[in-house]
RNA sequence: GGAGAGGUGGCCGAGUGGCUUAAGGCGGCGGUUUGCUAAACCGUUGUACGGCCAAAAGCUGUACCCAGGGUUCGAAUCCCUGCCUCUCCGCCA
């Protein structure tokens, strides 16, 4: 959420915006909106202010055990007066805050101006995609095919974009996730978070996914309980409407969870493997930063997330995602994409943004400056380190054999108790 | 699932309709005293949204005692609904 005050001063600006990202203007509303809001809520606090200073001659007068009653009579129709005047400036905030939670946030200066994806900017590459002498397989292929993969099975279980991981399948995982998390805890210093898989609505809108795009989320019937679309959500909330010591910040946290998405609106897309489930984990790192270090601290997450492509001597690439590309709450978004051969090009694995104030004042995360010094949003940011599901089939996919197997690269080895190679069961 | 107790400022805690401008304490900040530290003493203390002002400072208004409604001239206080926490019993991984 953008500042009240600061889209009132700065409507131009924001209507820019807009356009960069590729939005229409919904700003048509928001002048007058705003313009008639506070008029009504300056006279209703005006008569107010009459009404107080009446109770009290009110009181005072019972006190002397004086008449009040034609004050009490003149204060009951004031009081009238006021609850309709209440009334509709709360109608008119509500609709400006509903309008100002619809305003996406405003892109950095650095961030490439442009309409989708073509115009994301490469930032830095890294690696070479291996050079086969055989044709590769597809992970689909390749997993049910050494037995660690299922479809049909999670087909009967559950349905479409649902897979069931077995044997040295489902020890990978694990393995992979342990692998994110200790590099992340032990050598980048973050302090590792297990947080609920079911959040409150609250939390959803303080991380900007609610109100605008409920039907990318699951939703638990008859309460107010949602599968987290990803652990952003309760690691971000964590210090909501607390005030944090400026001298704790950057705090940073990991978190490992299962994310769910509804995937409404991708049907066709990504339909084989497991690209994209409803059901997928990861490996989240989330940072509260001082404003003036947020894009240090962007740079230094993005790079905490390569670290694991690099260990993994996965080829990868960083992109800068452009204006209309950006998510609605962030100001820059770098994304990494790991090479897949089967494809032949670099898919996103991980998604690294800084999303400056706009949470902060959403979740009312504040921190402050020495003692008695004013309260200040602080600056979230996020990104994955990383997709574990990915990260799997970026594996199964790069380390293959011409039989089908999959060679397990050094790393990870002693996360499989020293299983070097996959094969067919 | 049953029974009960609660939710007040950064923290503890008083407060059953107007003498509350939320007592008192702790903590924080400023000061006096002091060789230093500590102690003691004095002062001070939150958030949000408005208005005045070129702006800042400042002054000023309103709201905020879990949330949302209601009663009343007037609500932290009374009533209703919801959420959350705790205790005991039952059930349970």
């Amino acid at each position: 959420m953008l500042d009240l005050s600061f889209v009132r001063e700065n409507l131009e600006q924001v209507r820019q915006m807009l356009r960069d990202r590729g939005l229409p203007d919904q700003l048509a509303d928001f002048e007058a909106l705003d313009r008639e809001r506070r008029r009504l809520l300056t006279e209703a606090e005006s008569r107010k202010a009459v009404r107080n200073k009446v109770s009290d001659e009110i009181a005072a007068l019972k006190k002397q055990g004086r008449d009040a009653s034609a004050l009490i009579q003149e204060m009951k129709q004031a009081g009238e007066k006021i609850k309709e005047m209440d009334e509709q400036a709360k109608n008119y905030d509500n609709q400006l805050r509903a309008a100002l939670r619809l305003i996406p946030n405003i892109p950095h200066r650095s961030v490439p101006i442009g309409r989708a994806s073509a115009d994301n900017q490469e930032v830095r590459r890294w690696g070479e995609p291996r050079k086969f002498d055989f044709e590769p397989k597809a992970h689909w292929d390749l997993g049910p095919a050494l037995g660690i993969l299922d479809f049909d099975r999670a087909a009967k279980i559950s349905g479409a974009r649902f897979a069931v991981y077995s044997g040295v399948g489902a020890e990978l995982e694990r393995a992979l996730a342990n692998f994110m998390l200790d590099l992340h805890t032990r050598e980048h210093g973050y302090t590792e978070i297990l947080p609920p898989f079911i959040v409150n609505s609250s939390s959803l809108v303080g991380t900007g996914q609610l109100p605008k795009f409920a039907q990318d989320l699951f939703k638990l019937e008859n309460s107010d309980f949602w599968l987290i679309p990803t652990a952003e959500v309760p690691v971000t909330n964590l210090y909501r409407d607390e005030v944090l010591e400026a001298e704790k910040l950057p705090i940073k946290h990991c978190a490992w969870t299962a994310c769910f998405r509804s995937e409404a609106g991708s049907y066709g897309k990504d339909t084989r493997g497991i690209i994209r489930q409803h059901q997928f984990q990861k490996v989240e790192l989330v940072k509260f930063s001082l404003p003036e270090t947020s894009y240090e601290e962007l740079e230094s997450l993005t790079r905490d997330a390569e670290a694991v492509l690099r260990r993994l001597n996965l080829p990868y690439r960083v992109v800068s995602l452009c204006t209309g590309d950006l998510g609605f709450s962030s100001a820059k978004t770098y994304d990494l994409e790991v090479w897949l051969p089967s494809s032949r090009e670099y898919k996103e694995i991980s998604s690294c943004s800084n999303f400056e104030a706009f949470q902060a004042r959403r979740a009312n995360l504040r921190f402050r400056r020495g003692k008695g010094g004013k309260t200040e949003f602080l600056h979230t940011l996020n990104g994955s380190g990383l997709a574990v599901g990915r990260t799997w089939v970026a594996i199964i996919e790069n380390y293959q054999e011409k039989d089908g197997s999959v060679i397990i690269p050094n790393t990870l080895r002693p996360y499989l108790h020293g299983l070097e190679k996959i094969t067919p069961a």
